[in-house]
DNA sequence: ATCTCCCGCCATATG
DNA sequence: CATATGGCGGGAGAT
């Protein structure tokens, strides 16, 4: 971009803005539309909620505007004016005011006969701004289907009618999309920057980012509304629309519903090309991150507050928009038709999906690509565009579809049609296999993460079959997926796992590491692996940081770093015992995904142990049931602790009772010492494939090994084999709180930090698990936990295991840290 | 200085 | 070709 602008601008408007809120929107405008129609109420006094509602959050704004009401008064009196044009504050000119505004002329549920059309034209002349601000407003309001595009000039106003579906698929696929993994990966790595040990981390940020697999998804559609217009297709998918969709992914993924424009850029960009950490570039999509924000938070979904780390405050915004259901019936329709939409989930348009479906491709099922392919091309795309010339304009394929597991038929528009086609046949063969085995029984895969999860019957011929989880990737051999019989949710699940860290690194490592990541890490030492527990946030009362030492819970004290070596054992090793039905589990897997190509990915597992840590979340809040962690291991805190790690064998329906919204997986470090190596328990290839012959006995490792993999922790394919020594211990972490939060009516500051633990020490000790997690609604606090293992073995060190990505598998003894962090949360 | 994010150039898509 | 869209990033107001 050349310099080309040219500054003018100015005056132009002067006032418009004074309309503002109270004036009723649409003062200017000759022709004053009828629109605003029934229902709507441009200015009823719902509107005005929202305006105050808004306002309030932005004070500062409301103030601004009075002020300037009270300013141009004054100004006009002068009559001069010249002085200043510019009244209308920047603020006032904003695009959430503008999106209010917009938002006014509209019912949020419109009846259906009236005519909901909106005119871009007269928008944006009667709000008085330019067109482009109007694109603005109305991409985000497409992502969220709330409005569709007739043809040139003309969109369609759904209101939040279709809101709770768009929702729920968005939630769909960001679970499949495993963004809450990404997420901790990202944390993490922010983490471990911070103390980091020397070096190049850089690189490895990078590759870690741009490994991510998970491919990214086109814009998200529901059933009803495909496209209408067919001009209006084409452009379907570009970012803001798309961006918008994934950043309430984000949100919708999240336990703390709360996520921050670093982590959301970041995700977003990983997405789409590797790499590139290029800072202008995450400047732009901070830039279009706001934009998207303003609008959100105009219609309420997200509010704006503050993160506090202990790196400093960062901006972030909080879901305040409706809790997304789980949505069973969306599951049950998945497995089950495709043809024609099941009447049940969708109120809209039947009609169309039917005609929709007619012609599924049936491909692929899910949005399901092959992240690599997808990758490539799109930062081929991306290349060309840039580089100049020719647009090759991708071509869409229309068939495709569908069918989908979910109800609602995602298209990936953009991706060129032979990348697509590449990616929906391998991701559609492993998928149907998958579904077909799934279809025996589980149900359990898809989306719903909170408290509907089911976990496969462990008995049952569970090994192959795993649903299609949510790993939309088709990478992943249906193979790997048998591991697991038992499905997680790699939405939120809580399991820990630790992963031990050699002593000498220990050190570093201390502080926190937001949830889990997989360092790559280039030197192999020690293994650590943390797990946290799933909400990101905790709040802890253990202070920042490394030195903490007895700060963690109360419940036991922990010196980490310090003494790495002893610790208490007894309780670990009663967990163990619990445990050992878990200990059988370990297993790692391998990736093995067609992508190899990926080295990436596989750079990113790196080897560790994993030691699955309990979790065990209550649906309710933070309280576990008594019962469970008596079984489980008598550990201090009674609350926190019941771990359920190690009893993972839970069947289906425990799992359900017990709730395990949150897994989180918070790796630490791993480094593993190449001597080590020997000692390890091989895992055979034999492994590789659908390992578990067994009917799963323990569910547990299944459980481990699926919850790794998706995490990331460890390739597919490869399993960790239950290491009959390893013990893990739970231990208690801090509760924490995460916020109830009243949404409306008071805003509370909340703060949540999270802790460290600090493990080391042999006989095993074993964390705690913890996490309920909480629906929002429920406003229950939420408690975190982290665990760790040790092994019983040695004293400080745990064998590790780990798979590199020559696939030889590598063991190590570690001590295991667990950084504390903490977090806190303020709104403005 | 940093956080927000408006403005509008200009590449693209659509008609 | 004229417009309609909308990516993008400079740079300025708000803090």
């Amino acid at each position: 971009r050349s310099g080309l602008k040219t500054p003018l601008k100015q005056a132009a408007t002067s006032h418009s803005v004074l309309a503002e809120i109270q004036p009723g929107c649409q003062p200017l405008t000759t022709p004053p539309k009828p629109k605003e129609t029934l229902p709507a109420d441009p200015w009823t006094p719902t509107s005005n909620l929202k305006m105050l509602i808004s306002a309030a959050s932005p004070e500062i704004r409301s103030r601004e505007q009075r002020r300037e009401l009270s300013n141009n008064a004054s100004q006009e009196h002068l009559s001069g004016d010249e002085y200043e044009k510019s009244q209308p504050s920047r603020k006032e000119k904003s695009l959430g005011l503008l999106c209010h505004k917009f938002l006014a002329r509209y019912p949020d549920y419109p009846s259906a006969a009236e005519n909901n059309y909106i005119c871009l034209d007269e928008v944006a002349e009667e709000l008085n701004v330019e067109r482009r601000r109007i694109y603005d407003i109305v991409n985000v309001l497409e992502s969220l289907h709330m409005v569709s595009r007739l043809a040139k000039n003309r969109y369609a106003w759904h209101g939040r009618h279709n809101l709770s579906k768009t929702l729920q698929a968005l939630k769909k696929v960001g679970e499949e999309n495993k963004y809450t993994q990404q997420i901790q990966m990202i944390k993490k790595r922010e983490y471990e920057h911070e103390f980091d040990f020397d070096g190049e981390r850089n690189e490895e940020m990078a590759r870690s980012l741009g490994s991510n697999e998970h491919s990214e998804m086109s814009f998200v559609e529901l059933p009803g509304m495909e496209f209408r217009a067919a001009s209006v297709n084409s452009r379907k998918d570009k970012s803001l629309r798309v961006m918008s969709q994934k950043f309430v992914m984000l949100f919708l993924v999240s336990t703390p519903q709360i996520v921050s424009l670093e982590v959301a850029a970041k995700i977003l960009i990983g997405e789409d090309q590797l790499e590139d950490l290029d800072k202008s570039k995450f400047k732009t999509k901070i830039r279009r991150l706001y934009d998207i924000a303003n609008v959100l938070s105009s219609l309420e979904l997200i509010k704006k507050v503050h993160v506090t780390e202990e790196r400093g405050r960062k901006p972030a915004f909080k879901w305040t928009g409706p809790e997304v259901l789980p949505n069973i019936q969306d599951t049950k329709l998945e497995t089950t038709s495709t043809t024609c939409p099941p009447p049940i989930s969708e109120s809209i348009p039947s009609k169309e999906q039917c005609s929709k479906n007619l012609f599924p491709s049936r491909g692929k099922q899910n949005f399901t690509r092959h992240p690599s392919l997808i990758k490539l091309v799109k930062s081929i795309e991306n290349d060309r565009r840039k580089i100049q010339s020719a647009p090759t304009s991708p071509v869409k394929i229309s068939a495709s579809t569908d069918q989908n597991l979910s109800a609602f038929p995602s298209k990936m528009a953009q991706v060129p049609a032979i990348a697509k086609h590449q990616v929906e046949g391998q991701s559609k063969k492993a998928k149907e296999m998958k579904m077909k085995m799934s279809k025996s029984g589980l149900e359990c895969n898809s989306s719903s993460p909170e408290a509907v999860r089911k976990p496969e019957p462990p008995g049952t011929a569970a090994p192959s079959q795993q649903p299609a989880l949510s790993q939309p990737l088709g990478v992943c051999p249906p193979s790997h997926s048998s591991l697991s019989p038992v499905i997680l949710p790699h939405t939120q699940s809580g399991v820990s796992y630790a992963i031990y860290l050699h002593p000498s690194q220990a050190h570093t490592v201390t502080t926190y590491s937001p949830s889990f990541m997989l360092q790559p890490l280039p030197r192999a030492n020690v293994t650590g692996i943390k797990s946290i527990n799933s909400q990101g946030v905790n709040k802890i009362t253990t202070e920042e940081g490394d030195n903490q030492r007895a700060t963690d819970d109360p419940t036991k004290p922990l010196t980490a770093k310090e003494r790495p070596t002893v610790k208490s054992e007894t309780s670990s090793q009663r967990c163990l015992k619990r445990s050992q039905a878990l200990q059988e589990n370990n297993l790692i897997k391998r990736y093995r995904s067609d992508e190899e190509s990926f080295d990436a990915s596989l750079t990113f597992f790196p080897s560790g142990y994993l030691i699955p840590l309990t979790q065990c979340t209550h649906g309710n809040k933070a309280g576990f049931s008594d019962e469970e962690k008596a079984g489980m291991c008598s550990l201090q805190r009674t609350t926190y602790s019941s771990p359920i790690a190690g009893v993972l064998p839970m069947t289906a329906p425990e799992l359900k009772a017990v709730n395990i919204p949150a897994f989180h997986i918070t790796p630490l470090n791993i480094m593993l010492s190449p001597t080590s190596l020997a000692a390890a328990p091989v895992l055979s290839n034999s492994c590789l494939n659908s390992s578990n012959t067994s009917p799963a006995p323990n569910p547990s490792p299944s459980v481990l090994n699926f919850t790794l993999q998706h995490v990331g922790l460890i390739p597919a394919g490869v399993q960790v084999p239950a290491n009959p020594v390893l013990q893990h211990l739970p231990v208690p972490s801090q509760p924490e709180n995460v916020s109830r939060s009243s949404e409306n009516t008071n805003l509370q500051e909340e703060k949540v930090s999270k802790n460290v633990l600090q493990l080391l020490g042999c006989g095993g000790r074993s964390g705690k698990c913890s996490t309920p997690c909480v629906p929002k609604e429920a406003q229950v606090p939420q408690t975190v936990t982290e665990n760790f293992f040790r092994t019983p073995g040695g004293p400080n060190t745990v064998p590790l295991l780990s798979a590199n990505s020559d696939g030889t598998n590598r063991i190590s003894q570690g001590t295991l840290y667990i950084p504390q962090r903490k977090l806190e949360v303020s709104e403005d």
